[in-house]
DNA sequence: TAAAATGTCGTGAACGTTCACGAATGATCA
DNA sequence: TGATCATTCGTGAACGTTCACGACATTTTA
């Protein structure tokens, strides 16, 4: 492991200072010609990279982002990340991913790991913690874009998908279908998008005159997995046979419903409907392949680090929610 | 985003000098156990956190790495970085991802992106590139752990998942199940482990008395996809309908080959059976349920990161390659 | 023609930390 | 008592880069 090149050995050789080095590779102050193409030369020969780290304690910029997320195993989420780190990339930076299995001391010791280590700003999805964290790390370090969250701060973005809109989609489906009796697995309480999709739900129901069964909608708790939804659908419809159809917060979620069904003897769709959400890759692969609402997650972490981008570079912008809109998919299980 | 606390304002607030706080947070030099107390407050009381980029100027250590995969949506390296992370993250480092899409030159980009970075090492998986390009980084820059490609060099760690053996197991089960006409769809040609592979599968076909037909031995290029295995399996079994039963180099292929054998009308495994490779979370989900061979994923991750951790901190020790084990997992397509 | 403006480049300082060294204090020993 | 040693702490330098400023040569302007 030899020493690597710095700006001095260039300057050296090219036969110039330091400083007209920098303005050669970083393409501004003023420069002529002749020498920009001299230096860059002797860049080119040496294989000189200037030195992050010692850029990043000048600038206060280190071309790094953060993403913190539940778990990267969780289906949901390799699609988001690959969509931040594309166009990270593509812009010059390097992403770090941190999991946090849910887990509100994680996300803050997440959050405060990436701050020492300089990042220029985080993407915090299915954040848990209180709002005041939150806002105090806005404030003391870097712009955070939320997903799924809202938190109101000059220095936070907030994207949200629509729940709400999706959990409707998923229930005015089924009652095409003709069902009646719908239940639903709803995601954990303390996440957000688990409240707007549960109003969705109940608006949707009280819509077309059906009542809204409290019982019926179990809350997966500490996480929205296979195994919590093949529990939860098995209890839920032992102990009520007269319900045909279930929507889930998430796909995971619906999957385990499947099986719980096919254990129970209930036939799918025929016995019991059922709609996940997200439309993981994992959907359209199980039998019956399921009925979802699709979300574009690629799009979502493109939008993700576009925004986080826009308020690096523009502190003082401010940044609008956005809302991010889905679809319905249907497929076997309705 | 206000100015954020030194190690100055720590110094002056507890009335010692730099290095005394230093010595303080570092728990090293020689330090009365009353002033160490005295700072500790201090540091605890401002929030201070050292700032990495300084420390990494100059002690050139940046307590990160970087892992580079071919694709992080693929369900193999999500349980796979996991293990890396989690295991990093215990010991105070934070990692970068790259995504290289299994192109060279991604890699290439990626590796120098990740050096400039000033990362302590990389975890590189499925190298498709030349070795002397990795050679010239290991030399010039960090450590660097390999996995499932063979490199010699002493500043590079091999790690390699037994696949010949995997190969042989499978084999030997469809033998077992009365099978003799196995066809088999290969990885890449790039790749050093569809080699091994191919080896273990055409080794345990003549052990046991059977020919090895050339032609049923099919690569996946560029990528060993669903829709890949879809279309090769789709192709082979038309074309050849004797063969009764397929070894697929990867899960993926092996689900995309179940797809096709319901489309031709081919049940599984009455008519056709297959094998996958890497028990990715997916095959026990699809229907017929896949039989595979077992590949701890996370505990991969884990050991990639231990043996990088090593070389960073012992660089003269050797680091001899390592192979992992694996089991065969029978379940229904079989 | 002298003064002002422009273009090009270099120098010292700073970012926040650790390292190597040296200084001061008190304890120990002959 | 004076010398030696261990313990504890502080000071200047360094890591590699950019920023603010100034120097110089050349061109433009009054």
């Amino acid at each position: 492991m030899e020493r690597l090149a710095t700006i001095n050995d260039v300057a050296k050789i090219a036969g110039v200072s330091r400083q007209t080095v920098s303005r050669a590779i970083n393409n501004k102050g003023e420069i002529s010609l002749d020498t920009r193409e001299q230096v860059l030369k002797v860049v080119q020969h040496l294989g000189y990279r200037p030195n992050r780290m010692a850029q990043g304690l000048v600038t206060q910029h280190t071309l790094t982002i953060g993403i913190i997320i539940p778990d990267i195993s969780n289906p949901f989420f390799p699609e988001f990340a690959r969509g931040v780190q594309d166009f990270a990339h593509q812009e010059e930076y390097n992403v770090f991913l941190c999991n946090t299995d849910g887990n509100p001391d994680e996300e803050v010791k997440a959050l405060y790991s990436l701050a020492a280590q300089g990042v220029d700003g985080v993407i915090l999805f299915t954040y848990q913690g209180s709002d005041d964290i939150l806002k105090e790390f806005a404030d003391k370090y870097h712009p955070v874009v939320v997903l799924n969250r809202y938190v109101e701060h000059p220095n936070i973005a907030v994207i949200m998908v629509n729940n709400y809109h999706g959990a409707k989609l998923a229930v005015e489906h089924l009652i095409e279908r003709g069902h009646t009796n719908i239940a639903m697995l709803a995601g954990p309480d303390t996440s957000p998008s688990k409240v707007r999709q549960v109003k969705g739900f109940c608006d949707a129901l009280t819509e077309h005159g059906l009542p809204v069964v409290a019982k019926w909608i179990i809350s997966s708790l500490p996480l929205p997995t296979l195994t919590q939804g093949y529990q939860s659908a098995h209890q839920l419809l032992s102990k009520n046979p007269q319900i045909t159809a279930i929507f889930a917060y998430n796909d995971l979620l619906a999957i385990g419903a499947i099986r719980a069904c096919n254990e129970l003897g209930y036939r799918v769709p025929t016995d019991c409907a059922i709609v996940g959400f997200d439309d993981i890759q994992l959907a359209s692969m199980v039998t019956p392949s399921l009925t979802t609402i699709y979300v574009n997650k690629y799009t979502l972490g493109e939008q993700a680090m576009a925004r986080l981008l826009n308020m690096i570079n523009n502190p003082d912008s401010v940044s609008p929610s956005i809302y991010v809109d889905v679809e319905l998919v249907v497929r076997e299980s309705t």
